[in-house]
Order: C-alpha cells, then sequence, then structure tokens
DNA sequence: GCGACAG
DNA sequence: ATCTTGTCGC
C-alpha cells in the first residue's frame, strides 16, 4: 500500500528549517583540508564515494538510499550499501536535505562501523595517517553553496559528517540572480570539451559555482558547487575526473544501485512482486553492504555504449579544468 | 495569473 | 524524483 507522506510543511516548519540551515552553515569549511586535494593529480587519493536516494513509484514514502564507494582512479565500485527507508518529509526546493540526508547520515555511519571490518590489503590501501576512511570524498547529488542559503544538501551532510562533501547538480538552480537565460545557454554552447567550465556569480559577485561540461560527449553540463571541506577548484577538476558519462561515476552507481536494489526487492512499479524476488535467474536474493566482492565490483557495463567511441582519450584531470572565465 | 521548481 | 519504448551507433 503506497502510504503518504505530510504535504507541504507549514510555514512554522519551514522556519525551524531556516533557522537550522543557518545555524549549521557557520560551519561549513569552502578551501581545501585535505594534501591530495591540492595535488594536481590527486596523488593520495583512494576512495571516492556517492550517496544517493530512489523512490518506490506510486509511493511516496518508500526509498531506497544507498552509499558506494569507487576506486580513484579506476573508479571501481568495492562498497555498496543499499538500504529501503521510509521518508518522513516531503520534498520542498531549498529543503532537500531534510527530506534525503538522515539516511545519507546513516549509511556513513554504517560504513564508519563496519569499517575495520572491511579496509582489506594492507599494502593496497596506503591512507597515511590513517584513520582509514574508506573514502575521502563525498559526491552528493544536489547543491552545495550555490543554495537558496548557502546551503544546499551537500553542505548539509558534509558538516553532519565532517567528510569533504562535492555537490553535483544536473539542472541549474536559479538562485541569487542565477538564470537559465539565453546568456547562460550560450556559455553553455563554448564549452567545447570535458573539463571546460565556467563560473556562475551571484548577485553578489559571488562564485557560487561553476558549469563543468563533465566529457567530450556531453552537451548538458553539471552544476558542481562545493559541499564541505574542499575548494571549488578542486571540487571541478575532481568532479571531472570521476566522469566516465555525463554523471560522475560515485553519484551515478550510487543512482543505478538503488534503484537495481527496489526493483528487486519490490519488483516493477510499486508492487511487491512475491514470484519476481526468487523467479529471477539470480538465485542470490541480496547484495547488501557486506559485498566487497567481486561481483560486485567491476561486473557492470554502462547503458550508453557510445560514449565511449573512438575518441580513446580522456583529459587528464590536470590544470585544464578553468574554462571560461 | 505567471513562472519557477536541486531531488 | 518516477516509467516506457524505440532507435541509433559501434
Amino acid at each position: 500500500m503506497a502510504a503518504k507522506v505530510a504535504t507541504r510543511p507549514p510555514a512554522e516548519t519551514l522556519s525551524l528549517w531556516k533557522r537550522e540551515q543557518a545555524r549549521l552553515k557557520a560551519f561549513v569549511v569552502d578551501r581545501d583540508t585535505e594534501a591530495w586535494q591540492r595535488d594536481p593529480a590527486f596523488s593520495g587519493l583512494q576512495r571516492v564515494g556517492g550517496v544517493d536516494v530512489s523512490f518506490v513509484k506510486g509511493d511516496s514514502v518508500g526509498a531506497c538510499a544507498s552509499l558506494v564507494v569507487l576506486s580513484y582512479p579506476e573508479l571501481e565500485v568495492v562498497y555498496e550499501d543499499c538500504r529501503m527507508v521510509s521518508l518522513t518529509a516531503p520534498y520542498v526546493s531549498g529543503f532537500l536535505a531534510f527530506r534525503e540526508v538522515s539516511f545519507m547520515v546513516d549509511a556513513v555511519r554504517r560504513l564508519r562501523e563496519k569499517e575495520p571490518h572491511l579496509v582489506p590489503q594492507a599494502g593496497a590501501l596506503q591512507l597515511t595517517g590513517t584513520f582509514p576512511w574508506l573514502f575521502q570524498v563525498l559526491f552528493v547529488d544536489g547543491n552545495g553553496v550555490l543554495h537558496h542559503r548557502g546551503f544546499g544538501v551537500a553542505c548539509h551532510l558534509g558538516v553532519l559528517t565532517d567528510l569533504p562533501c562535492i555537490g553535483v547538480a544536473k539542472k541549474l538552480l536559479q538562485v541569487d540572480g542565477l538564470e537559465n537565460s539565453t546568456l547562460h545557454k550560450e556559455k553553455i554552447r563554448l564549452l567545447r570539451a570535458g573539463g571546460d567550465s565556467f563560473p556562475l556569480m551571484g548577485g553578489s559577485g559571488t562564485v557560487l559555482g561553476m558549469a563543468l561540461r563533465s566529457h567530450d560527449h556531453s552537451t548538458k553540463p553539471l552544476y558542481v558547487s562545493v559541499g564541505h571541506k574542499m575548494s571549488l577548484e578542486a571540487a571541478v577538476r575532481l568532479t571531472h575526473g570521476c566522469c566516465r558519462f555525463r554523471i560522475p561515476e560515485p553519484v551515478r552507481q550510487a543512482d543505478i544501485r538503488s534503484r537495481g536494489y527496489i526493483h528487486r526487492t519490490l519488483g516493477i512499479g510499486g508492487t511487491p512482486a512475491p514470484g519476481r524476488e526468487r523467479s529471477r535467474k539470480a538465485p542470490r536474493p541480496r547484495a547488501g553492504p557486506e559485498g566487497v566482492s567481486e561481483e560486485l565490483a567491476g561486473k557492470d557495463r554502462p547503458p550508453e555504449a557510445h560514449s565511449q567511441g573512438p575518441r580513446t582519450h580522456r583529459r587528464a584531470p590536470g590544470p585544464d579544468a578553468q574554462g571560461q572565465g
């Protein structure tokens, strides 16, 4: 049965949420805090994470939250955690975090708890200093400081977990004077190669984020903004370095896997199809967080097979990611 | 009434 | 955010 979640929150609630955003915003660090972030080749970066929440169609409560960890620079999945959750807050633009962020924090906490179990081959993972985060930066589906009040979900998650976070949105949030104008579209047209970008300046003269052409064969840009503990420049450069396709691989894998989990668990649509769960050829019912298995690791083929076409060389994620001004 | 609306 | 179907290119 498709349960329903509260409709639009009363103004009083939104007021509280705004206050909470303002309170937490003071903790955002919008500069590089880690050595690898300043390294031209991101030397020392070994693990990148991605989070996403997918929804059950026709059900405003049921969803799947997922966290994946990928190796860098190979971008192969080494960890996956999918979990069914019950949403309590509706989606309100500007308040996305209040709908999704708690599940993401939970997933991070689960990983941190079972992390000692997972640290694999001692040689393969040379995390110097080693309070060994299994991942060192988290990609978030949504904006960071590019937000109505400068505190999008990527900032929110960053502050709550104290982790470096990058906000990656697929559409421009038209805020602080930013608009999807003719001029904006023209700037997009001028992005020629993967890694090209231009700054998004708010009315106050501050650069809120960057529009990034994530790879050579992508026309629609990504909108990258600082979440936490990372400079915008490093965020853009790393985002480019994590794009096999338009969407950064950590977020893309989190999305694919959370949707797949829903599909396998509930069947097509929102109908709990009891027959489907087991009748499928895969006898293995679940792939839980435990999976650091090889089957989970490299076994998926990207849907967009043509994107990796004749052009063999990707741009090295080097100092070429600046683009227009 | 019109336009905007991260996910 | 969500689904579907077909089509194209390699």
